[in-house]
DNA sequence: CGCAAATAATTCAATCGCTGAACAAATAGC
DNA sequence: GCTATTTGTTCAGCGATTGAATTATTTGCG
């Protein structure tokens, strides 16, 4: 926590308000804020007048019905305040998409192809091509955009290198270098870089925040794609780690005397449950489906009964509860989102999954963990980027306030 | 985040302040904090005012001598200003301490006997008599006692009752109705409970981080006895998990096909590395051993050469290893620290740790896991509760003030 | 030795944002 | 149409920070 200077104050509690009126189910009026926070009815105004002129929050015309009494004004979000710009490279699929600060998507591309044979600034090169087509999208609906996110599935530095994505062939890939020629995704703000690049599976994770208010303040959201990614979401926050690196889950061991991993260990929970072991336990030759169909295919088998793979999944499920609980008694954590392709593949790998976790975790037995699917499917990872970009100005007001004045 | 009151605003630059005292290497002037801060000179000088006058910091006479001008005043934190009583239960000993404002232990107790035998509430009566003692000393150096923190090999809930530790044969005692009759352990003041009952393990990790200024923000601090449990500090702060249960690491699988626990699966991290384990794998039958030598005799055996010890030790480290990997590679930390019976036994586990660590942790080729022996020894527990009470003054010194008004 | 330069800390009027109470606005119920 | 009730705004007052000026204390230099 900095120093609190006099200005700040009013930073703060823009904030504050802000966060209300986000996370609230039903519009709040400015004297339900005053209530919630402690604050005087008249500060509250104030406040709420500077996020008004400043377009992030406008006045719900049909207001909430109550008894008697003046009735109250709900405060919502703007739908034509700042909007986030969310992009994704995967392995065979670009997209983009925009958010708005009331979380409704308003723009939506994917562009299908295989990316590993491209060169990774031809890739990016294609992806400006979808950011420019969001960007004209949103201009034409009134959305000034605040920033971007680059979902990318790998590791990420916080120059916004890409490390290594093994299964996209990248290492090394200095993702705002290569942007460089294309402004605007490259001109920096307030000290914010205009493109944020991250690792999916934590922006997928933020995006399951972000897709409803129930959602719980702490969670483990897993990514099963061909690799195995955890978003750590602990009281309302991503937990990136000591360099934004947390959440490599798929390398626990689950069977350290059985099959070797391509990182040097034996066992590891990516030779049980990722995606590959998964389709070749149930007898399907990886090659012949796109990855992004491999999950809805096994979904239909295990729906019309194939035993294959019933027990495959049997058998993922039981690795991935391994796993799990592992994770769970470290942190404590009452809810699991699987995510990613395990979403569809839901209702057969949650038994087997909490069959672990009844064994193996030790608290299980006072207070129950929660194991559901995604809310967000496949999408959650570029959703999350453009949301993690209207969430940010949700989080601090005062900054696009600021620009935009 | 709560509303920010006007009176907030003093509040949180106290918390500012104290806490930039507290942590700098060398005693700041008010400038040094001012530059630091941002504030003004004025507005820290104001500040510091109140924290002098509040007893909880002193104007360090021997002035840091810098080339010309003005000298000026170090500020330290007081030696004379409220401290924290610290009490352990633990199998075979109690203890209490009580540690100053600047982290300096100025009473120390301990009362060795087999505390199984006992009822909880025999326990408790021989413990608050440790108790009775540490205040009167406190008493007689002139220092105010804050608050109380007892640690516990157990897990704990909100109100502090202990729901299960095993090595002690404790289940769901109530400790505080238990101290019902004990005051002043018993006078809630501030909303705040004057005894805190907490794990044995996150409160040692809470006293390596007190211990010295080199600590660093994020590390696993890993306590190893009859349990193995692990502390997570994250951000300086330590992670509690949603219920308070986090950093159960005694039953991650690590041969998954292995021997069974009590905890219903199989090859858990405990039936590896545990005292019991080691000791039997070492050819020492543990009944003859009190549990606080166990450890050092086997560093002796050790050191004297003996094979058996060293590889009961080499399998233990690895078994340590590839656990320590999963959660390195679970939250991205990048120190990892050897407490409670592992600190003698550190310079054998140190390299078969490091080297699962290297094999299974994919970023550790960018950046090095650094893994430790504890600064504290077996005294880390009752040395982190005694800190946690002066810990929340710092965090929160406002607190204090308005009490000691 | 005396003086200028430099750095530390304090003083004080100005200012910014919150507070609390009074007031205006708008509606339901009688 | 009147009253009770609740919402939202206005405004003087106040607390905390600010910034400039002032005082305090030492080093360095002639």
């Amino acid at each position: 926590m900095g120093a609190v200077r006099q200005g700040s104050l009013r930073e703060l509690n823009l904030a504050v308000v802000l966060g209300r009126i986000a996370a609230a189910e039903r519009p709040p009026s400015r004297a339900d804020l005053a209530a919630e926070t402690g604050l005087t009815r008249a500060t509250v105004s104030a406040v709420v007048e500077d996020l008004i002129t400043g377009r992030l929050v406008t006045e719900a015309e049909p207001a909430p019905r109550a008894g008697a009494g003046r009735p109250a004004r709900g405060l919502v979000l703007a739908g034509d305040g700042p909007a986030g710009l969310g992009l994704e490279v995967n392995v065979d699929y670009l997209a983009a998409c925009v958010v708005d600060l009331a979380g409704r998507v308003r723009h939506h591309t994917v562009h299908r192809a295989d990316l590993r044979p491209l060169s990774p600034a031809d890739a990016l090169t294609r992806l400006v091509a979808l950011a420019v087509r969001a960007r004209t999208d949103a201009a034409a609906q009134g959305l000034p955009l605040a920033g971007a996110a680059l979902a990318v599935p790998g590791l990420v530095d916080d120059a916004g290198t890409v490390r290594l994505a093994p299964n996209l062939g990248w290492r090394d890939v200095p993702v705002p270098a290569l942007l460089a020629g294309h402004a605007p995704l490259t001109e920096r703000v307030d000290g914010v870089p205009p493109l944020v690049v991250d690792n999916e599976a934590n922006l997928a994770a933020l995006g399951e925040l972000h897709a409803g208010p129930a959602a719980p303040a702490s969670f483990l959201h897993i990514t099963g794609e061909v690799g195995i990614g955890a978003g750590i979401v602990l009281d309302g926050a991503l937990f990136r780690g000591t360099r934004g690196w947390s959440g490599e889950i798929g390398h626990i061991p689950v069977r350290p005397e059985g099959r070797p991993c391509r990182c040097g260990g034996r066992g590891c929970l990516e030779r049980y449950a990722g995606q590959e072991a998964i389709l070749a336990a149930a007898g399907l030759a990886e090659a012949d489906l796109p990855a992004d169909t491999a999950a809805t295919r096994l979904a239909e088998l295990a729906e019309a009964g194939s035993t294959a793979a019933l027990d495959a999944l049997h058998e993922a499920g039981t690795a991935l509860g391994v796993a799990v609980a592992a994770v769970v008694n470290l942190l404590d954590l009452d809810t699991v989102v699987l995510g990613g392709g395990y979403a569809p593949l839901a209702p057969w790998l949650r038994p087997p999954v909490l069959a672990e976790i009844s064994r193996r975790v030790l608290t299980a037995a006072w207070s129950p963990v929660t194991v559901r699917p995604a809310a967000l499917g496949a999408d959650a990872a570029v959703v999350g980027a453009a949301g993690s970009v209207v969430r940010r100005i949700i989080a601090w007001p005062s900054g696009w306030l600021a620009r935009a004045a």
